[in-house]
DNA sequence: CAGATGATATACATAAATGTATGGTATCAT
DNA sequence: ATGATACCATACATTTATGTATATCATCTG
């Protein structure tokens, strides 16, 4: 028998703060405890696990296989009490405390501020975490309390609210167009500079498989950071694909060949748990009529 | 001002002794510590997120609903920290320590003894929990390392292997047959002793759309355990749906209307993360091979 | 109705975890 | 070379958390 009970759950979070600062002493700085502690913490976690977590060195403590092994695990535990406080914070019936969203770069950065904008105005008590990135961060581990996908959700636990479509289509900025032209089919797009992602994320794949041609195009500008892209094709680089309610408040962007469109479907969705804290309803609420006006803003120009 | 610093992590694994067993001194026995401790604990909890969490009366703690919407958070960080436990028991290249299987009733029950059995006697430091129950163990959450599913995984950092159908059948045993016949049309079953399922899974809702006529149908004998439900069927209380390859297993079950078969797919499910495990990897390869093998129906060496 | 049981709350002693101070060693810029 | 600055490890003092003992109240049981 080796481990007799189980290790204080504190030592999780210390094992952590060492992990992602590299020393015991910068873990202690962070954690507000002091190096010999942190030290203790780590001795007492690897005596109850039975590993050596980190090899010491006067440079820092490098973490070892069976260490980053836990490392999700502690990671987990660490949103997970994030998630409790922010679930306490705030009273039962006022509209107060911390929400946390998670939503894609774009629609995180160009399409909710205004909508929170006003859902601050009404609930001034209100403190709003947003988490604008195209890395899906996982609803179940509480990591956000609301997200705005772009996958139907699959898990029963969770309430989901369908928005709809939003459409993406081909545009360049007008100073593009003087240079370079207007492509007017797509086999003329080759002849044209792209700009578009680095990585490939979900939903470039299902784009990828609709429109085959963008397969082979070479990019001549790219990039994993959509603000990145997206000031790119503002700046009249090349032909992007852009949120079609999102180029409308652009007058100088142009849209083209309007027959390629992809169309991505969204959902807001929220623990089933939060939908009796007033503050994780009212902010639903607020995405949902919100991006339900963003989304209208699509279909309009749709049928032009 | 509120609470400057946040609370130990401890503090919640007592929060949460303290809600399943309902009073300070319960809890202090369970956890290993004494009443006075465990109440200083709930004391410096309250204090940090502000608000109440128990009502203290003589006879015991009873939860608010602050307490209540806090639950479900304390429950995942008591799941991770088994996980995380699990996860380091074990040497990095032998395969021991403990995995945890999560698998419907049925399957767990029926059909992965013998797998396991195998498995264990192959590496006799491997532990095995068996988690067999029709509610859904969240591997997310991480409640399992390894689970075996009846609906196609939705999330990415799940590793999954398609087993195939496992097919179900209208089965009756000799004796039901002996006493009231066989019926030879689906409109016959009506006048027949039916055991079927008593709250409604979701498997059950997707049988009901198919066979809408077992809609109307009036169940006998129900339950929600599908082990009473085996045992009603083979001491021939009535016909009720069956894995075909079990049937098979007992001669004295007889196959009914053929011609009425649900195909419910089957899939093995790991976290991502685990694949390096060898444990979890051994134990992930064995039940696929060995559900491959249920699934086909090779029961060469069944003659009970 | 009295006594046993099981609960919380408090006072005090004790054990345990933490902090302080110090020493040793590698790395880097001067 | 040579300080300066990181870092970890260890010894010792102190604070903090825990356990023990006890008081008090409610509920069940004969």
């Amino acid at each position: 028998m080796v481990s007799s009970s189980e290790p204080s759950w504190d030592f999780y979070r210390t094992f952590l703060a060492v992990l992602e600062h590299g020393s015991l002493s910068a873990a202690a700085r962070e954690l507000g405890l002091t190096q010999p502690t942190v030290g203790r913490h780590i001795d007492a976690l690897e005596e109850s696990v039975g590993a050596e977590l980190f090899t010491r060195s006067q440079q820092g403590l490098l973490p070892t296989d069976a260490a980053l092994v836990l490392k999700p695990y502690a990671e987990t535990l660490a949103s997970t009490t994030a998630a409790l406080l922010r679930a306490a914070s705030g009273s039962k019936d006022k509209v107060s405390g911390t929400v946390r969203i998670s939503a894609s770069e774009v629609i995180g950065t160009e399409v909710l501020p205004p909508i929170l904008a006003d859902l601050q105005a009404k609930y001034p008590e209100l403190v709003v975490e947003l988490s604008a990135s195209d890395a899906v961060e996982d609803l179940l581990q509480r990591e956000a309390d609301i997200a705005v996908r772009m996958v139907a959700p699959a898990q029963e636990a969770l309430l989901a609210r369908h928005i709809g479509v939003i459409s993406l289509g081909l545009f360049a900025h007008r100073s593009y167009i003087a240079r370079h032209g207007k492509p007017e089919t797509v086999e003329q797009l080759r002849l044209h500079k792209l700009i578009g992602f680095d990585r490939q994320t979900a939903y470039i794949r299902m784009m990828m498989k609709r429109y085959p041609f963008l397969d082979g195009v070479r990019l001549s500008f790219r990039s994993d950071h959509s603000t990145a892209l997206q000031n790119a094709l503002r700046a009249g680089i090349g032909i992007g694909f852009y949120q079609t309610p999102l180029a409308r408040r652009d007058a100088n962007l142009v849209h083209l060949l309007p027959e390629v469109e992809v169309a991505i479907d969204t959902w807001v969705v929220m623990h089933e748990n939060l939908k009796t804290s007033p503050r994780c309803r009212v902010t639903f609420d607020a995405l949902v009529t919100g991006l339900l006006d963003y989304v209208r803003g699509s279909e309009t120009e749709d049928q032009s």
